[in-house]
DNA sequence: AGACATGTTGTAAACGATTTCATTTTTTGT
DNA sequence: ACAAAAAATGAAATCGTTTACAACATGTCT
């Protein structure tokens, strides 16, 4: 029974009619007379036929699928972000590629072939550190930036992040707290920037004075949330709240001050942002700026595909609000 | 300047040579002349030629692309080994597509879609209730379960889950535990009855009676692990020590425990399965079976890819060994 | 009835590569 | 120097679709 796959050809031959009705069938079922249809169908079903789309994808110039390249697949919080795309894409008959961009050397010269490779129809972009050098490349695919963005060279889904640090911000000093201080991610992210200047203004706005030295320099990871406990513990004169740019930052902050014998938020209030799932669960649970990322993935996929649509490489930005989550980790100061 | 991208075609008359030629030099450089291969990588150079993969593929009777179903890709277990799988398969030139089983309505329609769609080369499993009501369908792609597997009918990359429950449990036994109590994942789940059994092992092994009260149902998520806890708090001859069937359920019962008012691991003991990063950074950091994520994922692109080498829907089986990893989750009983 | 629109179908040319087979060119052995 | 073997190349078929265009049938309007 080595039963081969069936072909267009088999269903045609089959129906009794040509590769081109068969073809129609499928793809334009309203110009095909509604007997024939049914003969096709039938055909279809008897054979087994289903399309390549191989064969199909090189006969209408496109490769049928997206292509997403994250910064750290291994970071769960784009695994969330990547179903949302994925239950966008899928509806619409697109396959969803994905690709790390951190785990080969030259991330750069990766990017631009996926641009000119041909291998996706568009390109969701979740690295801001990547610009392509020269985005003018002829028919290249769409791309959209998403969560992270390079100022106006494309087109972007992202929160609005320096609003998140002023909730953040406003929300210590509500409670009391004057002497507040933040970790920042990585000095050149942009994530990193917007926040810190959104915590800077709301700092500005309620009228207190920036301590350059609570500022503390981290890598959105638990391990640098870990190494800046350490600093903070060994200082004397520290803030009493901190509001660390990512969620991962403040649990494994917390995680390390806790183990250091004090406690959050009695010695140390805490505000994170992203607010991924397991934060709700800690112990204090952490208070945190959410970051919707199932809109923020069916937005990105929802806009590129309408650039493929289009086939236009320019498209609209869209911001996301965000929100702040109150939890336990935030309590007035001491005294 | 609108230029077009080059096609095979281009660079033939560029070089001076046929296509037949041209692809020979990319694809078997061995049997090209010196000269001409210069001559020809030159016009490869000047025209920006890159191979289109949609017609290569249609040529070669491939698509290129290795599919992963998974049953939740929110869930950042996953996320570590799509990056170990990715790493494996984008230097061997396949694309790696993501498919999340739960998102629609039939899941197990769209795995047979896939099997027959040729859409993909390769099929990775992690889905273990999803049973392709035919496997000997004529010439679907391979297949290989990964994590979760089915008896015999597929090969599979797994860890030895028993042997981590037994693990798990004696730990706890050697502690000085003797009401040690389990939760399950989702009871027709293949890890969730390995678990189980593995944990019933032990505890005859350690000579302790099994308390059927003492073994709660969850689902793996940590709002399953929150309700236990509840459960366990409701209850007065209750267990000093818990094995719980995955991390996140034991930071949700962790959690809940806490909240409560009651301490980890004064009140009581607990282990989890898997070894997510953020235990490490809990307080008390948790103790738990570590299933090496990376391996995993590397070793089901690699097998995965020697059965699509030697297009076999049959090959070898891998069981990877876990390893316990004691943190302060555990201490001696009360008393 | 003739002209014309409308609806349905088939023919055949793409899409851009790979690969078989035949043909040329070069090398080798005597 | 000539035949035979080896190496390098090209012509053309092929992979499985889609689709522009032509062709035919049918219906409608004067």
């Amino acid at each position: 029974m080595d039963q081969k796959i069936s072909t267009i050809q088999d269903v045609a031959r089959a129906a009794g009619v040509s590769t081109a009705t068969v073809s129609r069938t499928l793809s334009n079922p309203g110009v095909v007379a509604e007997s024939t249809r049914e003969a096709v169908m039938e055909a279809i079903r008897s054979t087994g036929y289903r399309v390549n789309h191989t064969a199909r994808n090189l006969r209408r110039q496109r490769s049928g699928s997206v292509i997403a390249l994250m910064p750290n697949l291994a970071n769960p919080f784009f695994a969330q972000i990547i179903a949302a795309m994925s239950s966008v894409l899928t509806p619409a008959q697109y396959g969803l590629l994905i690709a790390d961009t951190q785990a080969g050397p030259d991330a750069e010269a990766r990017l631009s072939h996926y641009l000119l490779s041909g291998l996706a129809d568009g390109l969701v972009l979740f690295d801001g550190s990547l610009t392509p050098s020269r985005l003018d490349i002829p028919g290249r695919p769409p791309i959209i930036a998403a969560c992270e963005w390079m100022d106006g060279a494309l087109p972007s889904v992202r929160v609005d992040n320096a609003c998140g640090a002023r909730l953040a911000v406003r929300h210590l000093a509500e409670a009391g707290h004057r002497r507040i201080g933040h970790v920042t991610g990585p000095p050149r992210n942009v994530l990193s920037v917007s926040r810190l200047q959104g915590f800077r203004e709301e700092l500005a706005a309620q009228g207190l004075e920036p301590r350059p030295d609570w500022i503390y320099e981290g890598d959105f990871t638990m391990d640098s949330g870990a190494m800046v406990a350490r600093k903070w513990l060994a200082s004397t004169d520290r803030p009493s709240a901190l509001f660390l740019s990512s969620d991962e930052m403040a649990i494994g902050f917390m995680g390390a001050v806790q183990h250091a014998g004090l406690r959050v938020p009695e010695d140390v209030s805490v505000v994170g942002f992203d607010n991924i799932e397991v934060v709700g669960h800690l112990t204090p649970a952490l208070t945190t700026i959410r970051q919707p990322r199932t809109l923020i993935g069916e937005r990105a996929a929802e806009l590129l595909l309408g650039m493929i649509e289009e086939s236009r490489t320019d498209g609209p930005s869209e911001v996301i609000p965000v929100e702040l989550i109150p939890r336990a980790s935030v309590a007035p100061p001491r005294e």
